[in-house]
DNA sequence: ATGCGTGCAAATGTTTTGCATTTTG
DNA sequence: CAAAATGCAAAACATTTGCACGCAT
């Protein structure tokens, strides 16, 4: 199942309306395999000849994290990245930020995610969600 | 050892001049239990006192951080948060960001370094830092 | 005396908000 | 038609930079 189609799923079943802007910011989405920034996503639009405004990309990304539709990335840089978020945590990953050219590495690891469930388990609080950033260098730097 | 002492050492190592912002800043973090940004320094120091020039506390930032001496926490607010590191790993540890409140609370766990340290090996890629965030409820929310 | 450190103000860049307009159901 | 979505411009933020001044060495 495509995550543009579990999107509008969800949002179908929270009563939200149709809307341009937002099915280009989700069609963007779906079709890139690394995170984007709220400035990219403008960036590509335009340059796709489909300009939207910024205040919408900034509302649909929003209304997107809040339905649990996106993962949120942060690198440290200033700006804020998403990614689609697969039901069941299908594709769940994390990044690593190159510190030399600043491209972000995707990678998983089943033993970090048990790691991560034993710690939040033993800490004794309720834990929707994590991320793990690891700093150095990729391969070309 | 204190860990401003710590700074001081280093920061002489590396044939930096004294400075007085840069004093206020580092005692100010040696103080704190948790984490601050920038603009939470700049209250801090304006409401006991010792105002500080806004470009001075993120210049100070900016140097500790290049030296190793600080650890960068970003919880997603848009805005980032240090807090002291000290030599040798000490006292390292990560944090869950209440969604409720916003508080940030600090934890550490040896498996889940572990299972960073099995993964870092495992890219083939050098890992010079990484940043674990869980994102929950804390105890009071 | 030579610069490094500092502080102010202005610039920068991202994200948010107010409001008029268009679109959806 | 009523409510929601959109786009523009301006505001609100955090952060950076330029520059003049003062203090450390």
């Amino acid at each position: 199942m495509r995550w543009s189609d579990h999107v509008h799923v969800v949002l179908r079943a929270a009563g939200v309306r149709h809307g341009e802007a937002r099915e280009r910011v989700i069609s963007l989405l779906d079709a890139q395999r690394c995170a984007l920034s709220a400035t990219e996503i403008e960036t590509r639009l335009q340059d796709t000849g489909q300009p939207t405004g910024r205040a919408s990309i900034y509302r649909v990304l929003e209304l997107l994290a809040d339905h649990g539709l996106l993962e949120r990335v942060d690198v440290g840089d200033g700006q804020a990245r998403y990614e689609p978020a697969r039901p069941g945590g299908e594709h769940h990953h994390h990044h690593l930020v190159c510190e030399g050219c600043g491209a972000l590495v995707a990678f998983d690891d089943p033993d970090l995610e048990r790691a991560i469930g034993r710690v939040s388990r033993r800490l004794g609080v309720e834990v929707t969600g994590h991320e793990v950033l690891l700093r150095g260098a990729c391969g070309r730097c």
